[in-house]
DNA sequence: CAGTGGATGCTCT
DNA sequence: GAGCATCCACTGT
């Protein structure tokens, strides 16, 4: 199973399936602990009601980067998936630090690493992902996506942070992994 | 530990 | 002008 095949199957399917992958950025990053799925009929989604404005990439060929201000400082990124038009994308929200330790303290400027990367906005300024990455195709240098080396345990629940559609469990992550944003059993 | 509020910019389902 | 797919510093137990 190659990356491009993932990604270019149903959000919901490529969703938990990402869950493992390396993601690098110039050689820095780490696997892929947390993400959340967003589709075109998901009124929590940038893209419900079509495409317009900040989220046309989102509507573009999957394994692209979607990339969007949080809350007027963070940046978030999201793998775009399912066939090209679809509107959905996998926003990445955690992952464990395993590439280049260093330099994501320095841009984070913590000695923690247990929150390196537990995060959508921590994640991005750790890999140094912003706006101008938007849009670019993950296949391509400087990225780089490494498959799975051991196969993950993936946990379920209701996504995070959002205020509508707040029932559906569509948020997914390592149920072994001390890197992710939030532990499966805290819930509200 | 938990809970609260400020920072800050883009979109307007 | 309101609301937001967030994070951090601060407060009070």
């Amino acid at each position: 199973m190659t990356f491009a095949d993932v990604v270019a199957g149903s959000v919901h399917d490529a969703a938990p399936a990402l869950i493992g992958w390396t993601l690098l950025v110039d050689g820095v990053g780490g696997r892929i602990v947390e993400v959340e799925a967003y589709e075109e009929s998901d009124p929590a989604s940038h893209s419900f009601g079509g495409p317009r404005g900040r989220n046309v990439v989102m509507f573009g060929p999957p394994g692209h980067l979607y990339v969007y201000r949080s809350y007027g400082i963070h940046w978030c990124a999201n793998i775009v998936c399912g066939p090209a038009g679809h509107g959905s994308a996998v926003l990445l929200r955690a992952l464990e630090p395993t590439h280049g330790l260093d330099t994501m303290r320095a841009r984070r400027g913590t000695t923690q690493d247990r929150l390196l990367c537990a995060g959508p906005g921590r994640l991005t300024q750790a890999l140094g992902i912003t706006n101008a990455d938007n849009g670019a195709d993950l296949r391509d240098a400087p990225f780089e996506l490494l498959p799975p080396d051991h196969p993950a345990t993936v946990a379920r629940t209701t996504r995070i942070g959002i205020t509508k559609a707040t029932e559906k469990e569509w948020r997914y992550l390592d149920a072994e992994s001390a890197a992710v944003s939030r532990r499966a059993v805290s819930r509200a």
